[in-house]
DNA sequence: GTAATTATAGATGTGAAGATCTTTTTAGTG
DNA sequence: CACTAAAAAGATCTTCACATCTATAATTAC
């Protein structure tokens, strides 16, 4: 349900999300949640096709969150690189059938539908500030984070 | 999270649990489901294993349920064919979050959770008896299952 | 016993998602 | 302008779920 690829991008949103508008390469961000970057680059691309993230080429360009984390859900995101899959009629496609669901499949997409709103009652902002964790970051340290941005960049 | 194996699976005991105890050979619960017959015979395996159907070698052989359908629930299905998974731990395994999840994969996690009690309370009893639909086998018409029943077997 | 039928086991093939690499285009800097 | 940094695009490689095939073991009928 969730890809690889969509892990990925959840990874690259929320990072970016507490960055603040500081345009991220594709080289540090891969570097920071822990992506193939060569892969992350295509992700990306999703990303800003779906207007999640804006892009600046050249120098001192990078990655930016484009819209309000807040407004940003985990399945828009999720579905911005690898769709997310209802069962739209019965996979067999029967001629009796082509109409609604068989008790079977109707449960299943049920399980889906559920999930699917689970996933879109999930925002970027809660993620970004949900308390009691010690990070705010996916799997990112405090001090990986605060070494970074005293140090470089 | 329902791959085609599970599909396959759901689909034969389904199947089963619509034929009073006749013992089913494996191709021919491959033509009623429309699955590959030869992978279907890895799938079954599986399902014999988890103990949720009953094989009996040779002639007049077969599977058959061996358990109430009621007492089934699709997750037993899925999880016997191909495990469903929740996220036990960061992805990242960073030595800080060896305990608990960040916040984006706490919700992940959730949304699995949801999804897997979704599956779990669905039986396999309830899709066998589920009124209002011409079909209590999945995409398979009520004249084909009159036909078998009548002509064959 | 032999032959037929059927599940079981394991080796092998295939296709799509995941990942990498190279080239091109765009933007900033001196 | 030339040079460099970075995303965009697309070709290619890899890996794993899905699927097939062949051989073996078990059961029944004769």
């Amino acid at each position: 349900m969730i890809s690889q690829t969509a892990e990925y991008a959840l990874r690259a949103i929320v990072f970016l999300g507490n960055q603040a508008g500081e345009a991220c390469t594709t080289a540090q961000l891969a570097d920071e949640i822990d992506a193939p970057p060569s892969y992350l680059a295509k992700v990306m691309k999703g990303l800003t096709r779906a207007g999640i993230v804006g892009s600046q080429r050249g120098l001192h360009g990078g990655f930016t969150l484009a819209r309000n984390p807040c407004d940003v859900t985990v399945l828009e995101v999720v579905n911005a690189v690898d769709a997310f899959h209802r069962i739209p009629q019965c996979p067999l496609g029967r001629p009796a059938h082509t109409s609604g669901l068989c008790p079977l499949h109707r449960r299943l997409d049920n399980v889906m539908a559920v999930a699917e709103r689970s996933l879109e009652q999930a925002t970027i902002g809660e993620v970004l500030e949900e308390p009691g964790l010690l990070c705010t970051l996916p799997c990112i340290s405090r001090s990986a984070l605060n070494a970074k941005h005293g140090a470089s960049v």
